[in-house]
DNA sequence: CTGTTAGCGCATTCAG
DNA sequence: CTGAATGCGCTAACAG
């Protein structure tokens, strides 16, 4: 690999001159300037991003933890990050914990060491995700999705309460009688906010209501215990989007069908106008909230100071059949 | 941000002490050691990587480009390459270049300007992807999925051919007797691979084959077209996972059921049994994929010069309902 | 405006 | 076995 100091000789000038050049830091003479431009390309000069980090102890790169790269809401949300994060010259390191907080330790650790710029992250969970070793080392966190108990961090989040609500209110009216919810870990804020938002939907009514984790096989064993209930449900608000296939199959399995069985999803699925009848969903801005988490977290790294800000955005219902109700006598 | 010389002033000793026993790159006295990760304790050491890796001009570091961060075909993938990596030390910075060359590009000038340890990538297209610099620049590349023109690497990649002409032959096997296929780009392997055994398969009969772009969009076009001839196929064979949305889209707007057309998509499905018929898929294992591209490159890492190898993986085919023909009078 | 000097944090000589 | 000295590639401070 050639250097800076390759450069410098070939266009025989210091070291220096050569890094004031690219770095455009300082006025430098153009004949000069030309002749540096000129050598590296000739040489093929590309700066070790490694050595001027150390350096200038500054680096350009930010770490995103995410929960499960498996679910299409977090890498929606990365590809936000990352389209934002380019513009401002940053890149992405983009790290899967897989709802596991060992992992996610491991990724914080990775952050630490290669002292990152910055990091984003959607806790896998509320207590346990440690960011104050980030926090201690003066790299700023923004949380997305979920809040982390005790640290004061930046927040982008959605309007979980409400949408649950809007959801559960939304099957009510449609004439179910018996509405069922499937929510995330209590230890996330959207399991608890969207749980909290269902209860309150149902002004009193008997509540039905399983806490599982987020992932397909969790939302089959909470929708078959739902199911197997001597008095079942005839709804259900599933928590999220790979919730909802263990919930699809649980239903299928249980001999039921989404025709006679109301059931309205959170997260846009890609798919959900193939199967019949077509899901209703609660669609969340996910590019958008991954712009928004970029956004305050440059704010932090040009070294803003003011209070933690929380940035709540509004999902979107989106009714399609599976909450309306109509094939029944 | 404590440094090497502040955990050696702690322990009294030098920084080649601490370097070395927290290295264990060479016997030190068990009782300076101990003496050493006390205060690495105490004062919360940990070592910069950035400064390691210039230093020691070697990084723990993979860059791992994928084509579509969308597609679970390259998450999946992506899970088997970090677990992986984190066995043997490494960490993975996920590259997500949104099928664009200009963006792979731009990844593929990060992971040299970081000096990263080496690459795994699922090249967009088979000529453009230059990793050419990466070779010059001695950081081993391992390609995925899709071949490179031009540059010998390791690839790993699965049975494309053989894959395609057996869920061609299956389809025909069935009694439909005008079968499509929406292959992937003539610009990839698999695109171009996949429609070879489709046509291989077809042995004569009438070619109903479009090349689309692996998206949902692409797919839906493809299958549009294919629908609106005057002699429209009875079944298709899709080239992966999302033009089988858009395929499966346009075959509900141009008026049509899976009911009485084969369908049979290329790629796992995480609802292919939530749609009535159930989607027969050729399932590819991915994690695996995953797994074996970082082992080639891990022994390219630690220095093999063999020529490069070529693992080729086997697909299975999951024969569920929409590829079979029974509802035909 | 430019070159020289110094040092980011660490690993690796080389002496002892 | 250990410490002192050196330098990875680069930028920032200081002279000139």
């Amino acid at each position: 690999m050639t250097t800076i100091r390759d450069v410098a000789a070939h266009a025989n000038v210091s070291p220096a001159t050569v890094s004031r050049v690219i770095n455009g830091s300082n006025e430098v003479n153009p004949s000069l300037a030309a002749r540096v431009w000129d050598s590296v390309a000739v040489l093929d000069y590309r700066p070790s991003r490694l050595a001027r980090s150390l350096r200038s102890q500054r680096s350009l790169v930010w770490g995103l933890i995410i929960s499960d790269i498996r679910n299409p809401f977090f890498t929606d949300m990365a590809r936000g990050v990352e389209d934002a994060a380019a513009d401002m010259g940053y890149s992405v390191v983009l790290c899967n914990a897989d709802e596991d907080t060992a992992k996610e330790q491991r990724y914080i650790e990775l952050i630490l060491d290669e002292r990152m710029a910055g990091c984003i992250i959607t806790p896998a969970h509320l207590v346990d995700s440690s960011v104050q070793p980030l926090l201690d080392a003066d790299i700023p966190v923004v949380a997305v999705d979920r809040e982390i108990s005790g640290t004061a961090t930046d927040l982008v989040r959605l309007d979980n309460r409400e949408a649950a609500a809007h959801a559960t209110r939304h099957l009510l009216e449609q004439g179910y009688v018996r509405v069922a919810c499937i929510s995330g870990p209590k230890s996330t804020t959207t399991g608890t906010d969207r749980a909290a938002g269902y209860l309150e939907a149902l002004e009193g009514r008997e509540a039905l209501l399983q806490y599982a984790d987020f992932r397909v096989e969790g939302g089959y064993r909470a929708a078959q215990s739902l199911l197997r209930r001597a008095e079942p449900p005839d709804a259900i608000v599933v928590g999220n989007n790979l919730m909802t296939i263990g919930a699809l199959r649980a239903i299928s399995d249980t001999g039921r069908s989404t025709r006679d069985f109301g059931l309205i999803s959170f997260d846009e699925l890609a798919w959900a106008d193939l199967v019949d009848p077509a899901l209703s969903t609660i669609g969340q801005p996910t590019y958008e909230i991954g712009k928004a988490a970029a956004g305050l977290l440059m704010k932090r790294i040009q070294g803003s100071t003011t209070p933690p800000e929380i940035l709540t955005l509004e999902s979107e219902m989106h009714v399609r059949e599976s909450s309306i109700r109509r094939h029944r006598s």
